[in-house]
Order: C-alpha cells, then sequence, then structure tokens
DNA sequence: ACTTAAATACGAATAATTTCGTATATAATT
DNA sequence: AATTATATACGAAATTATTCGTATTTAAGT
C-alpha cells in the first residue's frame, strides 16, 4: 500500500508524452510540450530532473542525452487521479460523475454501446 | 462565453459546503473544516475574502457576521472541473473516463441502472 | 461601564510550483 | 584545432497558494 504522489499538472502533461511514446530525451518532450504553449528548454528539464528525484520517472544517464520513461503506471496513476477527483469534486461518488459526464458530452453510439456492455459485464459478474 | 476559472483545491471545498448549506458564515465553514483537518480561523476567512473578490462568492455584510453564499453554480463549476480533468488526464475521452470509473468502483445495482436509463434517454433523443 | 469574546481587515511569513539564467561539459561542425 | 551548437546541473527569481499574527471593531456577558 505505498502512498499514491499525485502529479502536478506540469507532471501529468510529461507523464503522458512518456506514456505515449515510451521513452524520450528532454529535447522531444520540450518540443512537445512547444506545440501548445511557450515552454522554455530549461524549464523543461528541471520538471523532469524534478520527477525523476520523485520517482515518476526513470532515466537513462549513460549517453549525454538522457533518456526518461514512466517509472509509474498509466492505469495505475490515472485511477488514482479519477479517485481523488471524484472525492474531492463529487463526494466520492462514482455515479454523480458518470451522470454528468455523458450529460455533458455526447458520445457517440459506439461509445455508449461499449459503455452499455461493460455494464452487463459487471453485473453479470455479481 | 465567460472564461471558467477554476477554483484552488480549498475553494472547492469552501464551495461544496456553500452549495450544500446555501449560505454561510466564516465560522461554519471553519467549524466543517476543522471536521476533517486542521484550519485556523483567520486561515478559513481569509481564503474567502479572495474567493469574494475572485467573484466565487457573494456575501451580505449588513451584520457585523457576514454571510456567503456561493455565486457560482454547482452543476456548471462541476462540468468545468469534469471537463478540465478529462482533457488533462484522459486526453478528452469521456468514454476512457467513464470506462474507468465503471471499473475501479463497483457500482450498485442500482446505480448501473441509473446509468442505463440515461443513456437510453441519449440514444432516444438522436 | 467594564471586561471578555468573537468578528473582519490587512499584511506578511511560509510553502509549493514554475520559470529561467548562468556555468560547465560534451558533441558536432568548420 | 577552433568554433558553434546542444546537453545537464544548479541555484535563484517569480508566481501562486496557503497560513497565520496582529490590529481594530463590534457584540455579549457580568
Amino acid at each position: 500500500m505505498t502512498e499514491f504522489i499525485s502529479p502536478t499538472d506540469s507532471e501529468l502533461e510529461v507523464l503522458q508524452f512518456l506514456w505515449h511514446y515510451g521513452e524520450c530525451s528532454v529535447r522531444q518532450i520540450n518540443d512537445l510540450l512547444n506545440e501548445k504553449r511557450e515552454v522554455g528548454y530549461t524549464t523543461t528539464l528541471k520538471i523532469m530532473q524534478i520527477m525523476n528525484e520523485k520517482g515518476l520517472v526513470d532515466r537513462d544517464t549513460a549517453s549525454r542525452v538522457h533518456i526518461y520513461k514512466a517509472r509509474i503506471k498509466e492505469t495505475h496513476t490515472k485511477k488514482n487521479l479519477l479517485n481523488d477527483f471524484i472525492s474531492t469534486t463529487f463526494n466520492g461518488s462514482s455515479q454523480a460523475l458518470v451522470m454528468q459526464a455523458l450529460g455533458n458530452h455526447k458520445a457517440s453510439k459506439e461509445e455508449l454501446q461499449e459503455i452499455k456492455d461493460l455494464i452487463e459485464q459487471i453485473e453479470n459478474k455479481k
């Protein structure tokens, strides 16, 4: 039962890229970030160094260009983030969250079907 | 199209109480907060004063004890928070979030039924 | 009336996060 | 070999959020 240290917003942004690409240099992450907003290179570097200190990422320092990869698992992390979010915003009710999410965005027919399938699946497991 | 200023965690905590009780004094909010964790009275006061400056709450200063009430609507605010959360954490996919939420917590039979009903409702609206 | 209790205002200390400047090292280019 | 480009390390400035001490005012209790 290791404690979950929730990544900051910046850190989560970096993690998303690492999860998607597997492993990245600081330069790569910085380029990706700059597609959305202006970030200085050393800013990105610092964030990733701190993430390393926190144990959020591993890095390979064998070559001059350090290569980073996520140390915490995507599903595990998102699960924890979601749980935190549900408790702070929806008073712990996952149902309330789901209802609101479905109400907001109109999901496609296929998406709705997938959700229904999942519900069936859960119901049958009881 | 007024911009949504997302409340900080502390501010959201206060808002939840205001939404629940309708209107509260600083003392009431501080007592409620202290049921969960230790917070100094002036700390709570300051938070609520800042919330007032930001336009998150209204206050009635007619009597000595100022009475606060939420200025931003609960559903509207939660909708925005949820949208932010979905885009930062689930890459904008509400479906991904719903699937994860349903997967994590086992909702009760009744809750699952409610969700299914909602889906039906959405499907019929197309 | 006097004392005590409880409220707001305000500013500043603390903490956490983000940003970036500068120094230094290493690789690439000429 | 000398210059230029690109890395990391490190510290500190800037920002934002949180916490709280102190002064002042007003109400309540004696």
